[in-house]
DNA sequence: AATTCGGGGAT
DNA sequence: ATCCCAGAATT
């Protein structure tokens, strides 16, 4: 038997339930791919059942205005995906007349889908047969074959690539991507993996050579970079100021308090001494409470934040923010870190 | 080719 | 703390 016989029959006896496998429909296959871009599938049901109920296809997705859609998306990470999806939703309706692209050259065309996406929509909604090469399939790959090019180069890439091509099952190229990736989340995961009740395990090389958890390879570490975050709630009577960012930078298209970025810790005294705050404000300011350092890591980033409640008699800049009521932040898509600090109550006291 | 885009869970 | 997740766009 075949090694990808055995993996798609083991697929079809172990598979779990998941919403986004009781249809075949484009769109919702397209909302499950890219909420399932590096985001586990525990953590992307709950979103994918909120975002369907809310947008059920494509028409009412490119209708929305992109504050609902990333309020929606609030909490899930990577915000360039739901303005994406919302981009491509209205070039749909819009350029393509409603009808989804149906082949992967196409579908490639859509903005925020790539390589792995495109090859998972056509092959799960139109059968067609081209290999998804996500971060399971690279990791199984990698150990059946012993294979050591790095996943992190175009070289690398490019082999995974062809030894999946040339794993690919005909009659069924959606179950063999959705067999291929279930099986690394499930069986040849990264830590621990469950070698001993693996189908395939007598096949397996890098087991027989003892380089299972050697693979897969990598070329470069990340490394992390600290950033200092001061952000002024103001409290107006009952409003406060937001932002919307707008660079090309963490959050974007989200909305935050006046923030003041620093290179270094800095007490608050040094803030407020400081130009960027001294600059919004005239006069002798009151800050009615500061919070503790609040640690709040990103792939990349170490952010260090702090929260500064003050009273907004001296506040001068105020019309470069949004002045809004204090009982509608919550419509507002904030990121995790500010939507977990309103929720403990420090804008109702 | 290298960097950047979030947040959560496992180890 | 470190890794890595059904990756893609930008530089």
């Amino acid at each position: 038997m075949k090694i990808s016989d055995i993996i798609i029959d083991y697929y079809y006896k172990n598979k779990r339930e998941l919403v986004w496998r009781n249809t075949k429909n484009p769109y919702s296959i397209w909302v499950s791919e890219i909420m399932l871009q590096q985001t586990r599938v525990n953590q992307a049901k709950d979103f994918f059942n909120r975002f369907i109920s809310c947008f059920p296809d494509v028409q009412s997705l490119a209708e929305a205005d992109e504050n609902e859609v990333l309020k929606l998306w609030q909490g899930l990470g990577y915000y360039s995906r739901a303005r994406n999806m919302h981009l491509s939703a209205k070039f749909i309706v819009n350029e393509l007349k409603g009808s989804f692209p149906n082949k992967y050259e196409d579908l490639l065309k859509l903005k925020g889908v790539g390589e792995y996406t495109a090859a998972a929509i056509a092959s799960i909604s139109f059968n067609e047969q081209i290999a998804a090469v996500d971060g399971n399939v690279y990791r199984v790959l990698s150990r059946l074959f012993d294979e050591h090019s790095p996943i992190d180069t175009a070289k690398g890439k490019k082999r995974f690539k062809e030894l999946a091509a040339y794993m690919i099952e005909e009659q069924a190229p959606g179950d063999f991507n959705q067999a291929m990736m279930e099986f690394g989340a499930t069986v040849c995961i990264p830590a621990k993996p469950n070698c001993n009740q693996c189908p395939v395990s007598t096949q397996c090389l890098a087991l027989s050579k003892g380089t299972v958890l050697q693979l897969p390879s990598k070329k470069k570490a990340l490394k992390v970079k600290n950033r200092y975050l001061h952000y002024l709630i103001i409290i107006d009577n009952n409003n406060t100021f937001l932002q919307k960012r707008k660079n090309n930078d963490i959050w974007k298209g989200l909305y935050e308090f006046p923030l003041i970025e620093t290179q270094k810790q800095i007490n608050t005294q040094k803030l407020i001494s400081g130009d960027d705050f001294r600059k919004l404000f005239k006069g002798k300011v009151h800050i009615e409470h500061v919070s503790e350092e609040i640690k709040h890591r990103l792939s990349h980033q170490m952010l260090h934040i702090r929260f500064y409640k003050i009273v907004a008699e001296n506040f001068f800049e105020k019309t470069a923010y949004t002045s809004i009521s204090i009982d509608e932040i919550e419509k507002y898509p904030v990121p995790k870190v500010i939507d977990k600090y309103i929720r403990e109550g420090v804008l109702k006291n």
